[in-house]
This record gives C-alpha cells, structure tokens and sequence, in this order.
DNA sequence: TGTACATCAGTGAACGCGCGTTCACTGATGTAC
DNA sequence: TGTACATCAGTGAACGCGCGTTCACTGATGTAC
C-alpha cells in the first residue's frame, strides 16, 4: 500500500531508473527475458508476496509496457514459476551437489544436506512457498506435482540413503531407500512450511528446532550401535 | 467451472432446494448464522479450493442474499476461518482428547496421535491448507499466527512428551518437552502439506508414508534400552 | 550500393472478469405505553 | 387492548478494484535481391 501511493505521487511517464529504456536489438529478446526474470526475482524476494510480482509491477522495474511481458512468457504462472525454478537449481548446483561431493559419509552427507535444505527455505520463502505450498491446480504443467521428483535434488540423496544401508550405517526395517528419503523430505519441509506460513508463531529458537529435527531425524534412521 | 455452468442453466431466481427461504425471525440470527458456517463448511469440502467459497456461493447455498452474509460476519475471512476453526476443535474435542484418555502410556499416545493428526490433516485437506499453510497477511488477527498454540492440541500434547521424559521412557538430550513436541508436530506437518499441496506427487503410499514417518520419530525419541 | 520487405520488439488502449463490499431501502417482528 | 415505534433480518443495485490478457498497431532492424 505505501510504496504504491508513493510510486503514484511520480508521474508514471517519469522513468524511476536511469532513462528511458532503449529498445532490445533483433537477437537480443533473450537479454530482456533475462531481465524480466530478475526483475521479478527481486520483487518476490523484496516484497516477501507473490501478490507483489504482478505483471504491471515487473513491466514497471524493467521499463516496459506490460503486453511486451507476453513477447517472453506465455502467461503469469510460467513467468512465476520459472524464476522459483531457477532458484532451486541453484540450490541444487551451490548447495546440494557440494556438500555431497564434500562429505565423507552418508550420515555426514545427509546432516549437511538437512541443513542446507532448510536454510534455503528459510531464506527463500516465497519460491518455496510457491514451489512446494501452493495449489497444484495453479501449477503449470511444466511444474506439475508430477515432475518435481525428477528435476530437483531428491533423486540425487536416495542413492546418498542407499549407500548408508548398504554399509549398514543407516537401519533397514524402516523401508527402501526411497521412502526413507522421503521421510526425512517430508519432515524438513515442515519445519520450513511452518517458518514460511507462520513466521510469527511462538517457539522455540529456529536453530534449536533445526538441531532438534535433525537430531530426531538422524536418531530414527541409524543403525544403533551393537 | 462444470457445476457453475450447471448452475447457471437453472435460472437464477428458481431457488434450487425446498423453496423460498422464510425470513429468520428477530431472536433467530444464530440459526442463520449456522446455516452459513455450514454452508462455507459444505462448500469447501465438496470443491477442495478455497477461491470456490466466495460469499455468493454461500448465500446462494443458504438462499441469501450476499449482503445478508455480512449481518452475521464482519468479512469474508472471518467466516472462512471460523469453519476451519471449528473443524480443528472437532479434531481436538473427537480425536486428540478421547486418544489422551485411552492411552496407556506416553509413547503408545504420541503413536495414536501422530495417526490422528495425519489422518485429519489429509481428510480436511483445505481446511488444514487455510489454517497452516496460507499466508500470514491474509489472517484475521483472531486466528493470528501467535494464538494457534494456545487455542489448539498443541498445548496438551507437552505434558505428554514431559511425562515420557519424566518417566525415562524418552531421551532428555534432544531438548526440552516443548521442543520436541514442536519437532513431532512439525514433521507431521510436512508429512500433511506435502499431501495437501502435492497430492499427485508419485511417492510411496500414504501409509507408509505415515508408518515410515511415525516409525523413524519416535525412535529417534525413545530412549534405547540399556 | 540501393531498395523493398519480412520480422522482431514493443506500445497504447481497452476488455472482461468476478470478486468483496457498501448503500439506501423494505418489511416483518416484537415492545413500551 | 390498541397503537406508535425501535429493532432486526434481509433485499436490490451498484461500486471499485486491480488484475491478467488481448488487440490492432508502430517503428526500428536486418536481409534478400
């Protein structure tokens, strides 16, 4: 409400950045699509809203007419959903990938990995609410509930999961490597779901509930010792 | 969308139940009031979405007029949150108090209400996304992020985990009873929001999501025999 | 080297939507004297 | 016992909103001959 009444007071032709934006050479459509992109990464992570990431508002930032969006995205959805993708990729490539290059076991691996997960959520909580919270109905195809296994970091920590079995570090009873991943998945994502949904509920330190669940976790899947 | 087509086939003065709604009389506005809640609670659950209880649906369920709706609540999301409300008192009042009663011990307790608590969750899967998955913004300050504690389960299930602990049945070195309480209910949580919001995701079956997920916490909160 | 033309990037204006909500009003119901 | 009056439940019409999106168009850019 108080950035828009104040953005209202400046005449809308008056460009708020440098000047008026030259227009986009021939071949050069992929360069304004990435700044369409960043331009709407920074609203949502600025205004904390996927309400704030409207077309109007991204035009605005770049220095284009809202139709000229449709030049590069077939509608809003994809627009969204591509930068939360994008998002998650690095995730995937700067956090996930390392720590399991550097660990120097399974147990090791997936403590680093609980951790960097859930940080990431926290600190990105508007892609992740709108990756992993919204409905599925608002979901493009591309991103559908059906393909998120595939495209992220999941399938990379089952074989992570399959080898703590195999070296008889991680317990065999609770079930295949599959759900086993999933498990612990399911419960990290309700500590960054309840972080993300209700960032002013009471409790406990969000590092302590962190150290709590991961301890919790790990506990549960360990093979004790004999 | 094919119900509303429906719906809009029948002509809209035709009042599709009985026949034309007497006018409560001057004492009976909670009756009215009722019919309301129970309307937006009929809504939400044969649709699956919030956005299909607008308050015209509502009044035309209870066969209103819009404006009526707001003789009985101050706003659209009063009256939604009031029937999420509910449905989690009848959660705790049905569910959690009798499961509290019939235990035998603390553990078989958080067993039975891990249960419970899923089993709800998936059942009233938009009555669980409005009240722990939405955003925080678009919450009535009645229902704001820092009452949930107090006004639902959450609360009796501490003293639970206390009597595990004071009894040695669980560990004391994961945190204090209000910690782990929250690191249960949290993964739990995302065990629920990944069902709510991800329903077509292909995973294990949900109950062995579940078994899996109760499995793995409560061993990593019991304490090992010595 | 010049010119016609297809293509690409973008504009300006507007549409339609369905919604939550407000406003001025009606008419039945109960109550005070 | 009758009547004026406050109150309550509800209506009908409309407002304003901001949005995503579409349409017809412009004008610069590159390219084929």
């Amino acid at each position: 409400m108080t950035p828009r009444a104040t953005a209202a007071a400046t005449p809308p032709d008056a460009p708020d950045d440098t000047s008026a934006r030259p227009r986009a050479r021939k071949g050069e459509g992929d360069r304004t699509r990435a700044e369409i992109l960043e331009a709407a990464e920074e609203l949502l992570m600025r205004s904390g809203s996927e309400d704030a990431v409207s077309i109007r508002a991204v035009a605005d930032q770049v220095g284009l007419t809202p139709p000229a969006i449709y030049r590069h995205f077939p509608d809003k959805a994809h627009l969204i959903f591509e930068v939360c993708s994008r998002r998650f990729d690095v995730l995937d490539e700067h956090v996930v990938q390392p720590m399991l290059r550097a660990a120097e076991d399974p147990v090791a691996a997936l403590r680093a990995l609980a951790e960097g997960y859930v940080r990431f959520g926290v600190e990105h909580p508007e892609h992740y609410r709108i990756m992993f919270m919204g409905h599925a109905d608002h979901t493009p195809e591309l991103y559908a509930d059906e393909r998120i296994l595939e495209t992220g970091s999941f399938g990379a920590v089952v074989p992570v999961v399959q080898a703590g079995i195999d070296q008889g570090l991680l317990r065999d009873d609770v079930g295949d490597a599959l759900l086993v991943t999933w498990t612990l998945w399911a419960a990290l994502h309700g500590l960054v779901a309840v972080a993300v949904a209700k960032p002013n509920m009471p409790g406990p330190p969000f590092d302590a509930q962190l150290a709590a669940m991961v301890d919790v976790l790990l506990r549960g899947i360990v093979r004790p010792a004999t």
